[in-house]
DNA sequence: GTTTATTTTTAGATTTGTCTAAATTATGAA
DNA sequence: TTCATAATTTAGACAAATCTAAAAATAAAC
């Protein structure tokens, strides 16, 4: 139906949409897709004819429906084979996303509708990420990044926003991974780095740019 | 590494190699993969050039040797996945063979590595195809056609050579899979059909042409 | 052993996705 | 408001994989 270069292109634009409101710029694309501003023009022009984009030249672009149904899919794809790759496959949280990068554009509704069952239906990646369901809806959850909590205050790990493998190999030495147990017993006014506790027993310090890729659930 | 396109002529020239004994022909890959002889000759100049195949110019081609390991390694991929999808997801042996055809060009040696120790290290696949290991070495097996049995003679069934979904999905109808037993009652000299008891209970008369696709171990 | 017929290759085009360089439009600072 | 800068699009080109039509090489028939 759709090429993978245009699959990539829709996703690129719905994550980008995701945390910036207003429309989607070239540049912004050209950026996350690490390609020139020139084929991404190129490619508009493409989606939009495709009816996948709204598209005005000079203006930006949003999603379609049919844009906004193909993004969740891919994402569904995405989320649901990396849990296949962690939970049965025992990979590790930081070895999964670029074979799942690949694995999203197999295309077969019957597969994922199998595998879905198969992994029991799970609502969250290995990454914390929600699995949006075969309607595209999301599964909410409370949670704030570990910057937003003051001192004294606990959190669980439930997501990390970089999935980068360097950032989770971090994670991983300082063992820290989903469900683990946080309390802030010390934020540096100087660099804002803060002092934490893991699980009761380890104390670390983590740079602000670390906290802010943690999202926890506060525990009281 | 290598496109889409590249690694299936190779898939398709290693298959014809294993039935046809001299060097590949470019009409016959041609029909294989479904295009012209004009698009084969360009493809095979691009196979050479990377190593993957020995050519010249009208006489047709044989692999080398890192065309052969990439046709094997191609091969492995594909047959492990439909063991996956059948044993795991619980697809029939007739629907795995499109999806697998997408999933073999994944491209993660540990992946396969991981979903082999899943799977049990399986040697065979659905249809009975041998699964090439590591190293490309196939597990050969004491097998014949059911054309080659005398009346009264048995079987058990161990392989299909036809894949296609109409033909499997006739197997579902006549209660025919791999492990079915099936004993020669009737050979008709007129057109080469044949009747078998299936399991000791179910007579079936079928052609010559269904009994040459079925590949079945002698038993006393 | 010529002459057909078949097989295979070349020529010239097309589509997709990309590039660099240049032109155009929008924005924001003075 | 005008001018410089930034963002975006267009122009022209290229590699990959395909096509049809035509030419060349090989094989088969007579
Ligand atoms: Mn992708
Ligand atoms: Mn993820
Ligand atoms: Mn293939
Ligand atoms: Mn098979």
């Amino acid at each position: 139906m759709y090429t993978f270069a245009e699959e990539n292109y829709i996703k690129a634009i719905f994550k980008i949409a995701e945390r910036e409101q207003n429309s989607v710029g070239t540049n912004a694309i050209a950026k996350v897709m690490s390609t020139s501003a020139a084929s991404v023009s190129d490619m508009l022009r493409k989606l939009s004819d495709k009816g996948l984009i709204h598209y005005e030249k000079y203006k930006g672009v949003t999603l379609t429906h049919d844009g906004s149904r193909l993004a969740t899919q891919l994402i569904r794809k995405h989320r649901l084979w990396e849990v296949f790759l962690v939970d049965k496959l025992k990979f590790r949280w930081d070895q999964v996303h670029d074979i799942a990068e690949e694995l999203e554009h197999i295309n077969s509704d019957e597969l994922i509708r199998r595998l879905d069952v198969f992994l029991g239906s799970p609502k969250f990646d290995p990454h914390g990420d929600p699995i949006p369901n075969a309607q595209g809806k999301f599964t909410l959850r409370n949670q704030v990044t570990l910057t937003d909590l003051q001192l004294e205050q606990q959190g669980v790990l439930v997501g990390v926003k970089e999935h980068t493998t360097p950032f989770l190999e971090y994670l991983n030495e300082l063992k820290i991974g989903l469900g683990t147990h946080m309390k802030i017993i010390k934020i540096n006014a100087f660099d804002e780095s803060i002092t934490i506790i893991i699980n009761q027993s380890q104390k670390h310090n983590i740079s602000k740019k670390t906290a802010a890729n943690l999202q926890v659930k506060v525990v009281k």
